[in-house]
DNA sequence: TTCTCAAAGGAGAATAATTATCATTGCCGA
DNA sequence: TCGGCAATGATAATTATTCTCCTTTGAGAA
């Protein structure tokens, strides 16, 4: 399961921990976009001495090692997201859910369309859609 | 310069005070996505006493009334924006800026987009394109 | 214009999320 | 197996924001 994030450790000439290893599967079994808090009860669960600092570093670490994603969102709190494909987010409203938007056709039609009217004095990396609505 | 807000209060019931006009123009005046840490500092200069909890709380009551937007950041800070017609936000990847980007006809694609092909057991309200990239 | 009073503001304490500090631990290459 | 150094744990500090509570003030009524 978490053969990607120790190849990429490995890689980096960081070290394999428990800890990270936990935060980083914990991200991908919580699903939902995780906050640092929800990630910190799920993995106290299995690892009851780890502590708040460490949750926080090796969120910024593999997010820095683009093993994970911050998603923004509308609160002051940072959630987390393990899927790195290119995808964009469902924010409900009413609710905090964040759903993952994975939409390839949508993608073609945006990235055909910048590529034919460029911004001007801004080079693209990416295009995130935000859409906001209801689940219903 | 503020009508539009003066306009707004009185319709509401709120009371027009010098704090909520200088607060709504300097968020104008600094037109680039200010922090309220940005509008404190400007605002001092000419409102020497205005207290940072006044600051936040009408930040909110604007935002609530529709006169300023919040702006997502990958920090954990929030901005203000007050140009309210519908528009895109680039993300310069490097520095903080953050620019305002109109765009007619992407977004006429993007909803006739979603107009023929609906997102399942969601309704849409509104849908924002975060450009990150870098300024040149 | 003055009066009234709820709404708004000011000062500072409180909270919540996150970051920093620093002594200790433990991963991993030699 | 061992030693060095990166990573962790515990906790203090910081930062952005919210709350509390008392004072002030805008604006409708008299």
């Amino acid at each position: 399961m978490s053969k990607l994030l120790i190849e990429k450790l490995r890689e980096k000439a960081l070290k394999v921990t428990p800890q990270r290893v936990a935060i980083y599967e914990a991200v991908i079994r919580l699903n939902n976009h995780p906050t640092a808090e929800n990630i910190i009860d799920y993995i106290k669960k299995n690892h009851p001495t780890i502590s708040i600092g460490t949750v926080y570093k090796v969120l910024d670490s593999l997010v820095e090692n683009e093993l994970l994603k911050k998603v923004k969102t509308e609160k002051d709190i940072m959630r987390y997201d393990a899927v790195l494909s290119n995808h964009h987010h469902l924010y409900c409203a009413e609710t905090d859910r964040i759903e993952d938007y994975a939409d390839e056709k949508l993608n073609q039609l945006i990235s055909d369309y910048f590529k034919k009217n460029k911004i001007k004095n801004f080079k693209v990396h990416d295009i995130k859609l935000q859409i906001t609505g209801q689940f219903n």
